[in-house]
DNA sequence: ATTTTTAAAGACAATTTTATCTTTAAATTA
DNA sequence: TAATTTAAAGATAAAATTGTCTTTAAAAAT
């Protein structure tokens, strides 16, 4: 569904955000231990997001990621910011051109699927899913 | 969402239908043609679906690919023989380890999207798509 | 039987994605 | 100011996916 930077970027920012909430300030080697992945690439994917303003982050000692506490961050900006909008807008099949006009063979049934998927993470906020993540109710490692 | 390799499986399969239930029997540059896909590449897929007896084929002269004009394939039966069943089973973020008694922060969430997705798959038949085709409904390619 | 047509198989190449490593720049602390 | 800590940036490497090419085998037609 999505790729391994954006799966990386969404476990990081849901880490980075539960902190957050406690002051807390993690660094990548911190960061990439709490959600199990290779500390160099989470690193580039989580630059990637503060370049966006996604995240913010902090230089020097006792620097690190962060999110500001009343952030609204939604899942679909991580996404867009890391995989693009084309699991969201794309043809199923891959054509360039496919539309209600022109559709593909399977366009009326993939766009329920997809738009199920882009109100979810439309709707979904990143404080949501790291206040449960706080609670013990999810987590983001085995 | 699906790979390459995928798409292009499934607007060939789709295509082969069609011509199947005219009694035609299109060789790989035809369907390659047809579908606006690259040759060699759609032939590994094509014959990736034969040996998993998704597609039927025949060689020599006025061979080619073909399905029973009866068949009962559905859309996820080319899914799962192309790009296997982790979109359909795994988790959204990644985590090899992600259930209903140990969820990741999104599992609830994407249970639905996929849920959706699968049943959509799986009770879309190639015949019924193939059949839209025909009449002009829809579209493979541009 | 020979030739032709086609799928099948496998080797090879290019590109993209994933992952790592090194250097630089910024900020803090002492 | 010097030393330390950290993100930022960029070079490099490995792996997977995508794409191509060549050879082989099967089937039909002549």
């Amino acid at each position: 569904m999505f790729s391994k930077a954006c799966e990386y970027g969404i476990r990081a920012v849901l880490f980075i955000a539960k902190q957050s909430q406690q002051d807390l300030r993690p660094n990548i080697a911190e960061i990439a231990k709490a959600v199990d992945s290779p500390e160099p690439f989470t690193a580039k994917v989580c630059q990637q997001l503060a370049r966006e303003n996604v995240l913010l982050s902090k230089k020097g000692p006792n620097g690190g990621f962060y999110l500001e506490k009343d952030s609204t961050l939604k899942l679909s900006e991580i996404i867009a910011v890391i995989d693009g909008d084309s699991i969201f807008k794309g043809c199923g099949l891959g054509l360039g051109e496919c539309s209600s006009e022109k559709p593909c063979p399977v366009h009326d049934q993939f766009q329920e699927v997809r738009d199920g998927l882009k109100k979810m993470c439309e709707t979904t906020t990143i404080l949501q899913l790291a206040d449960k993540l706080q609670k013990g109710e999810t987590f983001l490692k085995l």
